[in-house]
DNA sequence: AACTACTCGATAATTGTTTTCTATAAAAAA
DNA sequence: TTTTTTATAGAAAACAATTATCGAGTAGTT
């Protein structure tokens, strides 16, 4: 994987550092989709020099080279996520987190949208919101 | 329609005013999901002391009242729709225009999510992007 | 008409994100 | 390895969308 990250970097004229390393690692070994400033809070304690603007010029870059994509969960930041899959998400309303949804076939769906509308399809989000189970059990007691 | 709108703020305890029948009017009115500064624009001429701050207030009375949603098509601002059925929509990344996906069944979808993640699905947001007819045109020549 | 509470609009504040700038670190060249 | 080149990190300022504040004005009620 970090052959994988560090060739990419180089193939595409981006110089490989500590600090973009990090944060690949990071967003890779977690399922909590965090946003900049969550993935920032993680790598003070390892960085503590790091600035937010360097996590936010890593993902911009992350993106460009294919190796992130962008959440936008219906909230006021964007989260990352490391899975280049496309898969929808569903965010808790009560304690605000984004959860993958496995196990979907979206490919019909997106034939359908691309017939109907005579769009050329690039790409699609689908987010759901909703209760998560262990909200579900706070609230009933 | 003016009627429904009338009554509903004042059940609610909101006054009727005529900045908030003009956003709302002009809303429901359009089929091109604007954002607040282009609601501010368009009322401009008609509402020139109007100010940015009364649409957004405007907005989150309306929202709250449920007579119109929020979308988040993946832009930088939020787009607003007085359409309350939950359909999907598409957004051109050459002009930025975001248009309805017509006839698509989203239930089945929906339950399938439902579960497959034990969340309690309150609602969901899809959007597409990817290339508007027109400027598929303009781009082949 | 008078009263009360809500609202408007100007302005300031806030928040997420991007840009600017310069010392420095990474890659390339020698 | 040393030197040279070039991109980058980080601090701070800039930005853009949105929200909060507050005094004057207006809607709805009495």
């Amino acid at each position: 994987m970090e052959v994988c990250i560090t060739s990419l970097l180089r193939d595409k004229g981006f110089k490989v550092t500590p600090q973009r390393l990090a944060i690949y690692n990071m967003l890779s070994s977690t399922k909590s989709h965090p946003n900049a400033e969550m993935i920032f809070n993680e790598l003070q304690a390892m960085y503590p020099t790091m600035s937010l603007a360097t996590v936010y010029k890593t993902m911009e870059i992350l993106k460009e080279i294919g190796l992130v994509q962008v959440l936008n969960a219906g909230e006021d930041s964007f989260r990352y996520d490391a899975v280049m899959t496309n898969h929808p998400h569903v965010r808790c309303t009560e304690c605000g987190q984004v959860e993958d949804v496995p196990d979907i076939n979206i490919e019909a769906f997106v034939n359908e949208v691309s017939q109907g509308t005579k769009y050329q399809i690039m790409g699609q989000q689908f987010y759901f919101h909703g209760i998560c189970p262990a909200c579900q059990r706070k609230k009933s007691n």
